[in-house]
DNA sequence: CATCTAATTAGATGAGCATCTAAGGAGACG
DNA sequence: CGTCTCCTTAGATGCTCATCTAATTAGATG
């Protein structure tokens, strides 16, 4: 079942109406008159709130000469229920977080500063990637002042700017420092990094 | 919970930001600003959402300087999940049918008409109670109309007039015929109804 | 076939709600 | 105290949807 069922379920049962049609259904199967009188409203509008439970599956038809006899689909609720029994389930909800995403999430505290710079070349390269992000592609900026914006993500913002030389994430000039286009970076895996001591924070 | 926490909950989530939002917190907490930046969507915005969320006890908030961490509260969706579970908890969304609503819709037939007058006394009483609000309260009414308005429900006016006297709910005078107030009935089980022969339509 | 009843479809109306911009706190920090 | 940042509140706008009436379909029945 998809994201897009689960939220047309949702949108079903987002309506007094219709949650208590559900509710009289789960008691016996019944018709559209008998449901209009008991809810109190008009024929067509039970008939549009049925409409809805059909399509999501959670309502079923019987006809029965010029009745209709409807009734609710346990099943069909019960698979519902499973997408919500646990918070992993729920997590899912949203489009897989990539892996880059996860790794950087990993390294980042509640303050969104980095806990540690990981060991892996690969993972480091993803630190690397957000790292260069705190910086505009458009201005200079003087080596204090990159300084002063790495020790926000970390204490050790020389290793820091030296890892982003060294990826030619950043290039120096005459102490003045620069953000460089993503096509001028190495690649994770032709960067020549010297393996760095673990910096926990 | 209530029904209309189910409510408030089903109405909270029948919506894609606040669903994905939702997916987002079960990963880990958030501030506005990340939700906006992640879902497209301005502060203003996620902040109202965050408020719906809020409202329903689904999200906490841990605020921490300037900023605000929003975390999904595993226990309350938990808690929701477990009234959609089982049919039987589904049936109870509507307020119980009472054993009388039972007894009179098993005696009536589509069109609202009587299939049968029960032999059970206890049950009988039931259908006399629902018969004899077919009449005004401050009326008088000729036999002839007595008769009329009984036989939209049964054909055997004759005996449910007779039974509606009998029960001291109607009371009758030269003719005429009137509504009696609910303190002036026989309790069903001291009223001397004779026992009616099967009465199928 | 004509008619009756149950239900659905079509179309209109109005209420609710998602989202935005603009403005107003409120904590941090020099 | 002034300013910056993060967030919330207020108010406006436009879209979605719940409900209704009127018209149509479709089975049942004489």
């Amino acid at each position: 079942m998809s994201d897009a069922d689960l939220l047309a379920f949702f949108k079903a049962m987002a309506n007094e109406s219709r949650l208590r049609i559900v509710g009289l259904l789960a008691q016996r199967e019944r018709t559209v008159q008998e449901l209009a009188e008991t809810l109190v409203l008009k024929e067509p509008t039970v008939s549009h709130h049925l409409a809805v439970l059909k399509e999501i599956g959670l309502v079923t038809v019987r006809p029965d000469g010029v009745m209709r006899w409807h009734a609710l689909d346990a099943g069909a609720l019960a698979a519902m229920n499973r997408r919500l029994v646990s918070q992993e389930e729920v997590a899912a909800l949203v489009p897989e977080e990539s892996w880059e995403s996860r790794v950087l999430s990993g390294f980042l505290d509640a303050e969104g500063r980095l806990k540690a710079l990981p060991a892996s070349r690969r993972k480091r390269w993803v630190i690397l990637q957000w790292l260069v992000e705190q910086f505009d592609e458009d201005r200079r900026y003087p080596e204090a002042e990159v300084n002063a914006t790495l020790q926000r993500r970390h204490w050790d913002s020389a290793t820091l700017r030296r890892e982003l030389i060294g990826a030619a994430m950043m290039a120096r000039e005459a102490g003045v420092y620069w953000r460089l286009p993503r096509s001028a970076w190495r690649s994770y895996d032709d960067a020549r990094l010297e393996p760095s001591q673990a910096m926990t924070a």
